[in-house]
DNA sequence: CTATAAGCGAGACGGTACGTCGCGTCTTAAT
DNA sequence: ATTAAGACGCGACGTACCGTCTCGCTTATAG
């Protein structure tokens, strides 16, 4: 008798592993030349020289597959350390910002997000591949100047909820400048959304 | 010789009225029931009773017609007058997140500004017939504030910044709340948002 | 109270006329260029200038299409009169078979009716516009043979049924030995099959 | 050095004999389910339990597997002895219609020849499994009625031309009868059409 | 009162992309 | 070497929408 680990041995063809990478990586090309809207599933597999079903046996459909041809760039943003929760903050806030200026990203985020307001598979896929990564930032920021004495102990409020809310009064910021005001997120106005921030941050914990 | 001040008298059958009104509000049905990505032309010429060239004549295409469909329900937003800046921020936070969570503008609004990434013209559309509109509300709500005397005169920086700052935080942090991280902006948030947000501002006006 | 012979005044766009030609023109071209098997709607489309859909808003499918692009081949056939029973059946046999030999028939006519054999309308269809075609052909030949007197009146059996003999078993040993036993069907073999033919109805009237 | 005399004693796993029965079995199974049109590698390999590759290890294509799979039915037929030609006759082409209404021949016989028009190796495969097979019984059948003084000696004709026009007169009209013109081969039929054929078969032999 | 012009519903049209299916080949591990 | 399993590149399928184009008809203004 044998234990075996893996539910059942795997027979068969194994999936390339090559051809995931190629498909990820031509439907960030195509994103750039094409746009969201443009993209097709076809082309994408033409470019990663791979056939159209080959696509189709890893993902779903169109947003899945851009949600995690995006979602690896999110890996990129960490937590600078410079020395100062403002600093930091604004540290991360243009890595951010850098992220969304970049056409694959730019083009993309929005429309699988608009997606996902009817498709809660997707909504799932999107919070666990791309929101958490970002929330994480906030939570590390957070314990880091709590270390420093920047900020009291605790998350600030009932069941988390300051972090969740520093978490979409940034990046909802930071997404409405990019994309939807289409204006710059350059140094001068993260200096001065870091203040308005922390002033609001210090306020409320004067508050209580 | 025949003199015309107007750009030219209209020859011809007029265009019908009925039908715009129609077509809007087919449009509106059909993002209910279908979603940004389902809705069609055809079917949205079909519910409003009306032939597809109908449609052309008067519209480019999906992102135009969605666009003009949406834009009116942001008339319904005004800023109210309950005596004090939070009380009136409160409000018009909450005007904003319940016109949100409207299935037609849950699933378009997103949608729209994805497209508008790569599209100048629609991206124009989409300020001048929402984005102004809801810029607005902060103009005034910080003009109603310096009348009160609850905030100083003047814009409050540079090149009127403070008021565009503002407006990101505001929008964008109530657009992600509720179609990012998905969850309810009920008053408990807006209290906390905006005791945030006033915050911030106050420690801003005590720096200069 | 207008009169309308028409169930209905014709709305809309009209059907091009000229696409129906085209389509079955290049139908045929690509019956001889390719066969039955490797035939393809696309193709034929683009060989026609034609988009696909214009094919399937017109016929259901393939076989559909291909029963009407062969079956006007079969209007050239006639029967020549050559002033006895045995040459007009010899000079219909051989047209028949030149039109068997035809490369967009060889390769048409048993594939339809090998999928005929389960689908009921395709067979209704085929024997409308190609097997009636052929059977008239029979009765004209045994009419004209009367007034010759080379036959006896009557249509030589109950129910019509001699005609259906002679009309299986003409076409039947034409096919065969084109397309089955894949030999020419010339005039030796023609003869010698209406001579063996003659002889079996000579036969079969001296016997009632 | 060993001696061989066979081409190779085979080295490896010998290939399984059950797997041939299997999946011509499996073949017909799915002709009389599917039809010829319908009927897939896949499928059949999943019916016969069977990898894919083994079948493709044994047969080119799927013409070549049919063919093989009805050619086994035509084992049954033979000549009887009835004691007349035309009762022979008539039992043999009873024997023969009654094949051809099954299923599985009927939709796969047709599909096969006219695949065969474009395909030699095809052809040359019906005519060695499928048609030689039938045409042996006129042959049978020819020199019986000879040793019976039914038919004078000789095959009737040059080069042997008679039993083949014999052959394809009757192997013609029953399929046709059959198949094109859907209509049963029943006993009535086949009488008249053996009093017509033999009629023939009588007067030509007057003639010489 | 007629001519001209534009709007309109219907629906056919040339396209493009879809997502699926079957083909025949290949790569695994197991026999 | 053969087998079962199943991934792979390929090509065709039949469908759905796109945005444009005829049609016959309606509804305006201009002459």
């Amino acid at each position: 008798m044998c234990s075996r680990t893996s539910p059942r041995t795997r027979v068969g063809r194994p999936r390339s592993a090559e051809a995931d990478a190629a498909i990820l990586a031509a439907t960030r090309d195509a994103l750039v030349d094409l746009g969201w809207s443009k993209l097709t599933m076809g082309d994408v597999a033409t470019r990663a020289g791979v056939a159209k079903t080959t696509l189709y046996r890893r993902w779903a459909g169109k947003n899945e597959l851009v949600v995690d041809a995006v979602a690896v760039l999110f890996d990129e943003l960490e937590l600078p350390d410079r020395g100062s929760l403002s600093a930091d903050i604004e540290g991360v806030v243009l890595q951010f910002a850098a992220l969304l200026e970049r056409p694959e990203t730019k083009t993309a985020l929005m429309a699988v997000v608009a997606e996902s307001t009817r498709d809660a598979p997707l909504r799932e896929r999107i919070r666990a591949s791309i929101v958490e990564r970002q929330k994480h930032l906030v939570l590390q920021g957070r314990r880091r100047a709590q270390e420093r004495g920047e900020l009291p102990d605790g998350d600030g409020g009932p069941a988390g909820g300051t972090d969740d809310l520093i978490f979409d009064v940034i990046a909802g910021a930071v997404v409405h400048r990019a994309l939807v005001s289409a204006e710059p997120v350059d140094s001068a106005w993260v200096q001065r959304f870091t203040a308005l921030l922390l002033g609001g941050l210090a306020a409320a914990a004067a508050q209580d």
